[in-house]
DNA sequence: TTAGTAATAACTATAATGCAAATAACTAAG
DNA sequence: CTTAGTTATTTGCATTATAGTTATTACTAA
């Protein structure tokens, strides 16, 4: 019997936009193309190809194990690119998810694989206005990113953006124990602008149903501030 | 030389929630499946094959207009849904898109083709909240969807909830040329709760940019109403 | 003990929103 | 020609949410 399995597919693959914010900037993990200088690209997001009868999930963390030896990250579907020519390897459509975690665990899982960077990314226009995004080396010099994977990270931005304010998807980037300013400092890195104190401590408190531990901030100078964590019901 | 699609790789679908606004609901074509019994489902959301080197864009195109006998609609992608097994003939991951346009021409498309019905969506949970969607025929007994597409309908309502407000998608729903009380119904079926008029007519003309045309509404009895339009840098 | 700094709270002004009523525009009937 | 009936649109007010400023508190370091 004839399958639709035997006629000519396209490719599918999981691409991961892996996520933090580490000094105050938004930054994402990309790697060293094998085969580069087909294109023009050196830099890509990690990925790799769906198997038959796997699923979109098992993909995406196999392919985060693989690349950064990580596992029980959070992370969501951001949407999937396919316009052909996109990969010069043959027609692949590509299911991008966004993977996202503390800096302080991101950071050790970059560390283990040499072809890895964690790189700040940056976009050019304001609010969720939508466009391409920019990676930048510590120099801050753009590096240039394979097929079209500029104007995902672009989308990524944009999506971040949207459900940060609607959504607890912010907390993702932190420990679990946090102080309010933490998660300022991740709101702001994600917009790219400064929010004003008081009036971003009530909007959280209200919104998110966040629990004070009574525990405080210790090592640093100065006054501690208080650790606070999500309520168990508002944990997705 | 041994290439990636030498591998037995998953297929993959565009499969179409095609929507319109009409009688206060918000109404979804869904189509009798050829091959149905296999599993207890009888109804599902058209789709096809994404072809070697089509696009997405493409096939959500090719669909359409097999289907409806469509052309030059408004879509835009929902998610990809890829678990093994949703699909009884084998491992098919599926794109999904939105389809949106006014009930007059969906109408016509729906009634071009027998195996496809208008059906009425409903959701049992409020807001955001998220969950399946059934499908109602006209006497409101449920109709039981294939494969999981009643989750994927429980998303789109979501989806179609979180944008009405930010973005001019509601818009779509409807012709050139409508009155704001029209605008009103589609957001109030989407919704499924009653808005204020009032309220509503301020933050519509805020937040949209539309313009008045100085025509009013004909044939009615009672005061007719004006017609406005988008304004043309609101138009996507 | 005291100065310095950051966290937190209290206060005030402004803007957004929700509700209720009043007015305007039209049809249809007397 | 007038009037009742119905819906569109505008207006005004009460309420709530939001932003910005200032004061208070808690801690470290000298």
């Amino acid at each position: 019997m004839t399958s639709i399995f035997d006629y000519p597919n396209p490719a599918t693959a999981v691409d991961l936009a892996i996520l933090c914010v580490h000094d105050g900037a938004l930054r994402c993990v990309i790697m060293r193309r094998e085969d580069g200088g087909v294109m023009g690209g050196d830099w890509a997001l990690p990925g790799g190809f769906v198997h038959r009868d796997g699923s979109l999930e098992e993909t995406v963390t196999r392919v985060l194990h693989d690349k950064t030896g990580l596992r029980d990250v959070h992370f969501e579907q951001l949407a999937t690119y396919g316009t052909p020519g996109r990969d010069p390897r043959g027609h692949v459509i590509s299911v991008v998810y966004l993977a996202i975690m503390p800096a302080e665990v991101l950071i050790k899982g970059v560390a283990a694989n040499p072809d890895l960077r964690l790189v700040r990314i940056k976009v050019d226009w304001p609010g969720e206005t939508g466009g391409v995004a920019r990676a930048l080396d510590d120099t801050g010099a753009p590096l240039h990113m394979a097929f079209d994977h500029a104007d995902i990270l672009g989308d990524m931005v944009k999506r971040l953006r949207g459900k940060l304010d609607y959504t607890p998807i912010g907390f993702e980037f932190l420990p679990p124990r946090f102080t309010l300013r933490d998660v300022q400092a991740v709101h702001e890195a994600i917009l790219d602008q400064s929010l004003t104190k008081p009036a971003f401590r009530r909007k959280l408190l209200d919104r998110h149903t966040l629990r004070a531990t009574g525990v405080r901030e210790s090592g640093g100078a100065y006054r501690p501030a208080e650790l606070y964590e999500l309520s168990q019901d508002q944990e997705e």
